[in-house]
DNA sequence: CCGGTTGTTGGACACCTGCGCAATATCGCC
DNA sequence: GGCGATATTGCGCAGGTGTCCAACAACCGG
């Protein structure tokens, strides 16, 4: 195959592993897959990641990453924290056959037995509630919203729409997303002490 | 090894897996390791299951019935639907290096590739689900709850309690026990209009 | 006591896994 | 243009996986 420089080479693996990852879930995503999406042979890899577990751990990153970072987008854009959180709902729910959540659901799962995946999962969770307990924190500021314990709160929200969004994945016949929607929105203006139906769209 | 009936036999291969899942995760226990735990050989597990799957499936079955059998016998014990709550959330906190719980995690992510765990799966958090639904209306009956929506409720409590367990187990260094216990009380007082701190013990 | 039913064995089968390494191909540089 | 560096190959290795099946052994009814 067309030679790369190391940069782009370890870029296009991150991008095959996540192809294969976004089909067939995390855990059972191969050497071989990767290769094979990539229309290389399986050596290469290693010559780019010390283990499985690197790759794996580094296409998790890279998606869990991207969906951070709209939402970091979304809440620099938007000056009007309510509009945030209600976005943030509504984009964390899963649509259709949503891969994306499978791929947490793996990572929580594969976490025990894969320490750098571990690593990359709690980092990122760790974002994603620093993240709302500013959106939070922000909101208290402009006086939209009423919350006594910001950081509690952005766990509990986070929590919630985790624990949720794991039924619809998991579970097809559970869950609706609609449920799934109208309740986290409850739990969420609660929270933030705004009226009912505030955040529901 | 000695020959069994084969209800006793069926049983012992459940104990078999249960004993290995609960050291490794549900994910990557083998025939071989079912068998080497009971001592027999492996062909004797396909001569009882028809797959690995099933095996796994109702190894998790088993441990996650008997929590709930458990539940249930508190909750028909304890009159009191409050105190019943309370060892509710407690006892849904993994305590040390509590391997229950990583079931619950192995279970979810592997639902998608193996449709016979995800029956079993779906089918006990709907049973979790409703346990606590139960609950809720007989607190309300009693006059010590007061809430709209029981069965929405329900589904917020056990889907946070979910999520933040999850951090707990998953990634050991982000939620201590101590934060999940008093945010999943704190949570369940508000759904439930008890006065803060009536949860907590 | 003997014959048939059936629990149990242990290895074969085909396939998959991550990883390492010598050989090869392709690049930039002098 | 040749040379050194290195990206890439392709296969081998040791080990694992679920599943199947002929053979063996223990039990129970006749």
């Amino acid at each position: 195959m067309a030679r790369m420089t190391p940069n782009r080479r370890r870029e296009a693996i991150i991008d095959a592993a996540l192809a294969v990852a976004r089909r067939k879930g995390l855990a059972p995503t191969t050497v071989r897959d990767v290769a094979r999406e990539m229309g290389t042979s399986s050596g290469l890899i290693h010559h780019y990641f010390e283990s499985m577990d690197h790759v794996l751990a580094a296409a998790f990153e890279r998606i869990a990453g991207e969906d951070l970072a709209e939402t970091e987008v979304l809440l620099d854009a938007a000056g009007d924290p309510r509009s945030v959180i209600a976005s943030f709902l509504s984009s964390y729910a899963p649509v259709g056959d949503d891969w994306a959540f499978q791929l947490w659901l793996d990572a929580w799962a594969e976490a025990a037995r894969r320490p750098v995946l571990r690593e990359a999962s709690s980092r990122l969770n760790l974002a994603w509630a620093a993240l709302l307990e500013r959106t939070i924190r922000a909101g208290i500021a402009d006086g939209v919203f009423r919350c006594e314990d910001p950081a509690g709160a952005a766990w509990r929200i986070l929590s919630l729409v985790d624990g949720l969004a794991l039924q619809v994945v998991a579970h097809r016949n559970v869950i609706e997303r609609s449920d799934m929607l109208a309740w986290a929105a409850t739990a969420a203006e609660r929270e933030l002490d705004l009226p009912a139906g505030s955040l529901s769209v």
